[in-house]
RNA sequence: CGGGGAGUAGCGCAGUUGGCUAGCGCACAUGCUUUGGGAGCAUGGGGUCCCGAGUUCGAGCCUCGGCUCCCCGACCA
């Protein structure tokens, strides 16, 4: 892809109101654009971030078991009513009769949704476990938005039901999906902290919480930093207790983002909706549910945020939106050659499936290096006179700011390695 | 929903005690010169000073009401 024909609009100055890191970068990078107070636009940078998280996670779901479908945004509230959720979440449910007068929400969440469509279609303990997931915005009406997409009214989540005939079934299911988690985190580069938590207005007894320890957060966590112990702030709130699992270590006070949440729900939302299967021994009963969230477009806001440096954002290279960045630094005489060369990079690596950008804007080199930095590809390579003249190329690495001079016929090994 | 802060060109900001035609930097347009860490010169375009009332000879500035955004808290599948 070249820089001169996609849409990266990138900011020098910091906007006003953006304090968090996450939330800057994310806007100087052009990966999003605020509408109003919690909704944000996608731009091309940012959505291929995203659909590189989603992809990591449509994996690992298959690994788990879970089928992808896609249920509805718009819901007849009279579904909500039936588990009395339409009162429990009144103060973030969007809500809004239609043309017909019919009462209308926007969905908050999907346990309703997706009960009734297995209850529709589940009768008897032979189609158990059914296991399902989408990958959907959800509207909630937040009073106070935080940090840019880390709390928004309208964002992406990922969440998967599962539906069992009895309990051993849940906490198979629960498990598959804990493993998945806990890979789905790894591979986007993240170091999460899993704890046991409260169900809140989920219900249920059973459920966990994936946080990433970050310096923005609306959850506090202690952690141990001899021996990695994660435990919530819940109900013991005395600050700078000996650690209880090494002893060594005292625990300290950690703001964190919660990434992931999972629930062993039992049949809360089965038996108030009669999703109802017959058991072998011909008897009605409610299925078992979990419910498995992640939110994703907040996954994007917690790698920035424990990927960056002065300069901008550092992606690691499982969810960089490309792998490689070319940066031809034209000059006098000499601009025709290096545009060539650059682009002779360009379709060689793209024929080795690499996804590249060519930085083809008529810029300073000064200018291009600084957008480089910000918008953090992995690797970089820097196609300029300074360098053509020994028949070099120049490979930087973002991270590690590592610089390599190599000989052009060479450059090609240096960046696949 | 309580407390605090902010709103002036696309972005970031200045604007004195209420006083003349509302400025600066960046960005944008045109031309020339440039090209290894956010280039230089010249010329040019761009304004509902958040909105609405009020005070005043005169309001970006003062008063009242409202809207929007951000931060802290409460809340948070």
């Amino acid at each position: 892809m070249y820089w001169s024909k996609y849409f990266i609009p990138t900011l020098k100055d910091v906007p006003i109101g953006a304090e968090a890191i996450s939330h800057q970068l994310s806007l100087r990078a052009g990966l999003v654009h605020m509408l109003t107070s919690g909704v944000y636009s996608y731009l091309p940078l940012g959505l291929k971030v995203l659909k590189k998280i989603e992809d990591i996670i449509r994996d690992e779901m298959q690994e788990a078991g879970a089928t992808e479908l896609f249920l509805p945004v718009l819901h007849p509230i009279e579904l909500w009513k039936k588990t009395g959720r339409d009162q429990v979440l009144d103060e973030v449910m969007i809500k809004f009769k239609d043309n017909r007068g019919r009462e209308m929400c926007l969905g908050p969440t999907h346990e309703e949704i997706i009960t009734d469509l297995v209850g529709s279609f589940v009768k008897s303990y032979r189609q158990l476990p059914v296991c399902l997931y989408q990958i959907q915005t959800k509207f909630r009406d937040e009073l106070r938005t935080r940090f840019g997409i880390v709390r928004a009214c309208e964002f992406i989540m990922k969440d998967a039901y599962s539906f069992d005939r009895d309990v051993e079934g849940l906490k198979k299911n629960y498990d598959r999906m804990y493993q998945a988690y806990k890979n789905v985190f790894k591979r986007c580069g993240l170091d999460v902290a899993i704890i046991a938590a409260d169900s809140g207005a989920m219900g249920g007894d059973v459920s966990h919480e994936f946080l990433v320890p970050a310096a923005i957060g609306e959850d506090t966590i202690y952690h141990c930093p001899s021996c990695q112990y994660y435990e919530g702030a819940g109900e013991t709130q005395v600050e700078g207790r000996d650690c209880p699992s090494c002893k060594k270590g005292k625990l300290e006070k950690q703001v964190a983002i919660e990434l992931g949440h999972i629930f062993q729900l039992g049949t809360k939302y089965s038996a108030a909706q009669e999703a109802f299967f017959i058991d072998e021994d011909g008897q009605q009963k409610p299925m078992i549910m979990g419910c498995y969230g992640i939110g994703v477009s907040r996954v994007i806001a917690a790698i920035i945020e424990t990927n960056n440096d002065k300069k901008g954002i550092i992606w690691p290279e499982c969810v960089s939106p490309f792998d490689i960045e070319i940066i031809p630094i034209a000059g006098g005489d000499k601009s025709a050659e290096i545009n060539e060369l650059a682009d002779r990079f360009y379709q060689e690596l793209t024929a080795k499936g690499f996804d590249v950008l060519v930085d083809d804007r008529d810029e300073t080199a000064g200018f291009k290096f600084n957008d480089a930095d910000l918008i953090g590809i992995p690797k970089r390579l820097i196609v300029g006179k300074k360098n053509l003249a020994n028949g070099e190329v120049e490979i930087k690495c973002r991270r590690t700011s590592e610089i390599k001079l190599v000989k052009i016929e060479q450059a090609m090994e240096a960046l696949v390695s």
